[in-house]
DNA sequence: AGCAAGATCGGT
DNA sequence: CCGATCTTGCTG
């Protein structure tokens, strides 16, 4: 047993819980036969069709349908017609929920580290048990982090705008 | 068919 | 603070 990959059972948790868990652990990309790892240093929790700043509180659409699945898949969207944002769906089926991955070791922001990876729609629906080119590898190093509002979502209303579902590591 | 709104970022 | 940039989803 040399493979430390994350399985689909750990990402068919809460999203309270996955986002957390996540940070210290190892983002993995394939590229050019390349193994790049890079260490989650920052993640942000989108939880149900009643968070106002989740894509799911509309309902489901052609964006958003694979956060309707099991946890374990790769959900990628383009914002402000530039960025393309890397979130791997949690929880059960028909509960819409995803983990933004905001921050990895060397590049902050949501934007740049899928700039940097070159993650882009040809991920989408990527499932991160059995993908060759996109996984998460435990480090066993701390998880410890402190939480924060998550960014750019003022339009979610007082209440949603405020919880404290950005979780950043501390070491 | 048209349009407004983004889970951002870098430069003033 | 402001503009870049373009897909999506809603409206009519």
């Amino acid at each position: 047993m040399s493979s430390s990959r994350l399985t689909s059972a750990f990402f068919q948790q809460d999203v309270l819980d996955v986002a957390p868990a996540l940070l210290g652990q190892n983002l993995v990309i394939l590229s050019n036969g390349l193994k790049l790892t890079y260490l989650i240093t920052e993640t942000e929790a989108y939880r149900g069709e009643d968070d106002l700043a989740c894509h799911a509180s509309k309902g489901k659409t052609e964006r958003n349908h694979i956060m309707y699945a099991l946890g374990g898949y790769v959900y990628v969207y383009l914002v402000y017609g530039m960025y393309w944002m890397l979130n791997f769906v949690t929880g059960n089926e028909n509960d819409p929920q995803a983990v933004l991955i905001r921050g990895i070791e060397g590049f902050n922001g949501p934007g740049k580290l899928t700039k940097q990876l070159d993650i882009n729609k040809t991920f989408y629906g990527e499932d991160l048990a059995v993908s060759e080119r996109i996984w998460v590898e435990a480090s066993g190093k701390s998880e410890r982090f402190i939480t924060a509002p998550r960014v750019g979502i003022d339009y979610a209303g007082d209440y949603w705008k405020n919880v404290k579902w950005r979780f950043i590591r501390t070491d």
